[in-house]
DNA sequence: ATAAAAATAAGAATCATTCTTGCTTTCTGA
DNA sequence: TCAGAAAGCAAGAATGATTCTTATTTTTAT
């Protein structure tokens, strides 16, 4: 197995621990490819991406190390459909707009000052702790 | 096989085609067991609940029913993660609000007359063609 | 330095969904 | 009304993303 600590230039300015969470090897080179990566890679993207730098690392491990970043807060997932997860280093709230000729999924922002409650008709009582928006559609190209 | 064409008093309200869709014996339970069940039943819920009617029904099958009614736009299909696809009889745009206590799903309507733009910075040039909007928390038992 | 705990690799297992095949029912139009 | 042709269906196999298991390695705490 490869050394977890790995203390070359390259890393060295790298944080040992985030929210709790030991970075190993593999969860530094995970986490890197995913904030390198703008197009909300699948675990499978990001197996093959992080293959370069570690050859030997296991899609399993890739799944763990995108599970551990997602339980403590480095990192969300994305949920398309049923589609592979993808995952995304943003933790902004926000929602995500998937233009259906390109594939491309764009991140989209609240406007300042929304609140769910604006616009929503939530039941009383209600205490939300987790927001996921999707929405399709296309983007007509400006000339 | 059984009569698609099936006359029973308990079906002859029934039209025999939605949307261009025509309204086999299959579809109609898969569809009615829907409209009776609230809770978003997966598949496997309705493929239970069907089975009381058509016992020699197929898994294969009720996937194939509501396939064909949510590409019909008779139904609505409604993700939650990686869960099974579950269904939903509520064609008005709406959310979903998922109680983690209670696994309960709560529709949620959107306040009237909102429109996306008003609470989202959409790219400009956008048409939204769907919304797929999930909340998830808990609600409080108000006493 | 050593024992316990945490991570990892590799591959098997799971499970929702889709696909394939052969048969049945319904439709169309002579 | 009858004969294809088309649509639907049942059963089970296949697929594919994700999770689980196990053995090994690495890290941490004593």
């Amino acid at each position: 197995m490869v050394s977890n600590t790995d203390n070359t230039p390259e890393h060295d300015d790298f944080p040992a621990e985030i929210n709790g969470l030991r970075m190993t090897r593999q969860r530094r080179e995970v986490y890197k490819s995913l904030v390198e990566n703008r197009v909300h890679p699948t675990a499978q993207d990001l197996f093959l991406a992080v293959k370069d730098r570690l050859p030997q690392i296991s899609l399993a491990t890739v799944y763990n190390c995108l599970e551990a970043l997602t339980q403590h807060g480095i990192i969300r997932q994305v949920h398309f459909d049923r589609e592979s997860c993808r995952y995304c280093p943003n933790l902004h709230e926000h929602g995500h707009f998937h233009d259906q000729k390109t594939g491309v999924i764009h991140d989209v922002t609240f406007k300042p000052g929304v609140k769910l409650e604006d616009f929503l008709d939530l039941p009383p009582g209600t205490s939300v702790s987790n927001i996921e928006l999707t929405l399709r559609g296309t983007i007509s190209s400006q000339s």
